[in-house]
DNA sequence: CATATTTTCTTGTATTTTGATAATTTTAGT
DNA sequence: ACTAAAATTATCAAAATACAAGAAAATATG
């Protein structure tokens, strides 16, 4: 274990399911001294990324926090997108979570969301939850722009069940994007029905999606013009809100320069 | 710089201020060799606390956003006080925005709040926001409960204009702790006013506040029992609610060692 | 207050980081 | 597609730091 490694696999401890630690803990799990991990997580509590908790044990830190809020205000596809959802959510027909997502490594994360007051079910759409790269309409809007070798690594890690399966994933892929939406029932969430198109901004190396997510009994097949005509136009308004706030970093940076 | 120094420098050069960097701007700011800055930068990149943006400029990275979500779903304040908050902010006479803050270092950070739909301002206060430590009500109810060495350590780093300001601000903390609430007007944002109290648990560590702010023009002296009686009402129930989280962690690793 | 637990300190040794420079890759403008 | 400039990675020996193991100190617990 060396450089950052040594930090960020201490911090990847910290999950959903198991959200606080003890060095001894981490000493065991990641098989290395205990005088060791003391140091590091001494370090990490002094930069706030860990916090003391109760019982000697640690978790994530303020610092998180922290970081998270400057994200929120400055990243493009956040600042752009997050203030349509709702709008969005509004104009459609039926309750409904609504959901910007962008490529993470190789899996697709949530980065903004916005659910309407009366929808029903708990949907896995939730700011910062990584999403399956291949099951979903709003990962598979993501990927269905992205071609070639690109294509080819992104997908090297997953696994379909046999070759039928994965002939019918890339038909899909190929049709959704003939058509420029996708629409998936009931591969994330059991009951729900999700909607996604694309957003794209080459110069800003973005690659995501806006989807908006429906309970499956709530659907009617009327609905669906009205869906998709909706999320055509935000993913537009917000791939052109995009350029404008990137020509005004451009500004920014050349002004400052 | 050695160990998770050199990282977390690079990471707190993002600011709200400015939120993205090329290696050369880190590289003079740090006065540091780029060829250094490269790999470190290289390192963060892997990790996913930076990502690269347009124009060789980077920025903070996706891993910040998955793990303020662990933080969400599980710190204990959070956790606890969140789903309070709508409530706390419907019951107010006038339209609010409604704060739960905590002790971080020798600062306050908001780190959940909620705004009622037609609050007019833009206020200061929002999740991962730092606030000064000796204005504003929200900061004051939590330094309110702190006493001795501790409260010196705390303010070791705060410059009053005179002694006599000084005397004040602890006579005023005196005062609020014998009220059991701390109200202050345009400390913090011109136009506001705002209403605090303390959330504490000493088993966890928790040195927080719970309040409520007001555009001055909307509020009237007859609105300030309510208000005080609904903030000490939700901050009981929220310092319950800690409580019972505390024993769930505490069965949960009883149950799993 | 005594004991158990957690955390920090100490030390020689092994490992990692550093930074100047060179080499390579990417980008942007014809 | 070509070229020049810029961005990024690779190399390597010197310098700095992390490491492990146990001892010591601090802190929590009853």
């Amino acid at each position: 274990m060396s450089g950052f490694t040594r930090y960020n696999k201490i911090l990847n401890l910290f999950s959903e399911q198991r959200s606080s630690w003890t060095v001894l803990e981490i000493s065991d799990e990641l098989k290395t001294p205990s005088s060791t991990i003391y140091r590091i997580v001494r370090e990490l509590v002094l930069a706030e990324f860990l916090e003391s908790a109760a019982g000697s044990y640690f978790r994530l830190g303020p610092a998180i926090i922290k970081f998270n809020r400057i994200i929120n205000l400055s990243d493009p596809l956040v600042k752009a997108g997050q203030p349509f959802l709702k709008k969005l959510a509004n104009e459609n027909p039926i309750e409904s979570v609504n959901v910007l997502a962008r490529l993470y490594g190789n899996k697709v994360m949530c980065v903004a969301d916005y659910k309407t007051p009366f929808f029903k079910n708990n949907t896995s759409y939730h700011k910062g939850k990584l999403m399956p790269l291949i099951y979903g309409a709003t990962s598979r809007a993501i990927i269905m722009k992205i071609v070639g070798k690109n294509l080819e690594d992104l997908l090297k890690q997953e696994t379909f069940y046999d070759d039928n399966d994965k002939d019918t994933f890339f038909k899909n892929l190929k049709n959704d994007n003939k058509k420029g939406y996708c629409k998936t029932e009931g591969q994330v969430d059991k009951g729900l029905i999700g909607f996604a198109v694309p957003i794209n901004n080459k110069k800003l190396g973005i690659e995501a999606s806006l989807s908006s997510i429906f309970n499956s009994i709530d659907f009617l097949p009327e609905h669906e013009p009205t869906i998709y005509a909706n999320l055509t136009s935000y993913a537009l308004l917000i791939e052109r809100y995009i350029n404008q706030i990137f020509d005004d970093i451009q500004n920014y940076h050349q002004i400052s320069s």
